[in-house]
DNA sequence: GAACCTATCCGTATTAATACGGTTGTTTGG
DNA sequence: CCAAACAACCGTATTAATACGGATAGGTTC
């Protein structure tokens, strides 16, 4: 083999960049051709680096790693992306894998599995953690997903985003009604929502969802 | 400078290890020493490789950092350990620096501050993170934590457990008696006492607990 | 401009969660 | 061995959360 795999990493934190860096080391079949801290200097990196291979975080500040790796799916195709969580979320393999990503690990992965990510989707196949794995073969059997109908895009309002960080707080419906001047049962409609929307069962599903979402900061 | 910091470090997660292995590389100051995956590990690490300064994540499997950083405190005092955590939690602070820990990091850290925090520690003083210090400012300003008075020890009993596990699915108390064989009004008991050993306000407090504390895996 | 969508808002009824109080049995330290 | 502490258990009363239903205003599409 001449011609190494080229890998570019994004993630917003330095640590788990210098590990992936360290994962990548010693070893002749893949190099690091560099990083970036966000997707849009995820963008500007694909362009400049010409990657193969993206490892891409999914939470990242000012562009996230789902609309990194649908403008770079777009911009260019023959790259191939592997999402990088710290969750084996439904909505987040879902998103990244509609996305474009060929491949989904978990944060707490290892060398070997990392190159044997890195080289099946360098070859045109998918390569899924063993945890994500599973995960879609539920969702399949469960029937929550269905290839032929696209699943709902969850976005949160600004207000609903409020009473979300407000609910995290441990904040009452009424406490929260207080603080931004509603009424309760204003708050509790917006608490009904969300919980549709995050197919929630009641409020714990709701925080649950948050901090797996990172929606908010513990 | 001859003698170069000997740093040995504790994390359950692979990726961690190799994150710090690369941030102390193409430096002079510090040399990593040796690495281990719990606490078992890292005692015995600690007696064979001899470090200086031992970099301990909070919760590992087998056995903990605050139990690991107890014992080497105890047998070795004169190695300084530096806690590493996700989450900026005062109960996690405060464990650690009772079990001696010199140093709190937090997981996004980044390689000037593990260095300054290393040094710091070898050194004999004292290293926390920004917001670390921020919170043990708070705590004394609050006096929640009085150092006269040592704050009370949250342990769970199995039931409790039992509990935390099922309220963080989003059973409610009537399915989790169904499930446990018990009245409504014993698991409504327990969750009191857990809402009172843990601080909270209401259940999403519980849940926050468990997440950062561990108790349960998202 | 009519039909549609959606964010924001609220009332009523039911169910769940919490506060306060208490019993029993076991373990533990003086 | 006794007192104290605690785990596990439950009844009653109050407050909070949820289910079901609906109103209004602003924007979009056809």
């Amino acid at each position: 083999m001449y011609t190494r795999i080229r890998i570019a990493i994004a993630d917003d934190h330095e640590i788990f960049r210098e590990g992936f860096k360290l994962l990548l080391r010693d070893q002749t079949e893949a190099q690091l051709v560099g990083e970036a801290e966000n997707g849009r200097e995820l963008l500007q990196l694909v362009e400049t680096a010409k990657p193969d291979v993206v490892i891409a975080d999914i939470k990242m500040p000012v562009m996230d790693g789902v609309d990194a790796c649908r403008a770079i799916k777009k911009k260019f195709p023959d790259v191939q992306v592997i999402a990088l969580s710290m969750f084996n979320e439904d909505s987040l393999i879902v998103d990244m894998l509609e996305a474009g990503a060929k491949g989904y690990l978990l944060k707490n992965t290892n060398k070997p599995e990392l190159l044997t990510a890195v080289r099946t989707v360098y070859e045109g196949r998918t390569y899924y953690c063993s945890a994500t794995s599973d995960k879609l073969t539920r969702m399949i059997a469960e029937s929550k997903f269905n290839p032929y109908r696209n699943q709902p895009i969850v976005r949160f309002t600004p207000r609903e985003l409020d009473i979300i960080k407000l609910m995290c707080q441990q904040f009452t419906s009424k406490e929260i009604a207080s603080k931004l001047d509603l009424s309760i049962r204003t708050v509790e409609s917006h608490r009904e929502k969300i919980q549709e929307k995050t197919g929630s069962k009641n409020a714990i599903g709701i925080v649950i969802y948050a901090i797996k979402h990172e929606l908010v900061v513990l």
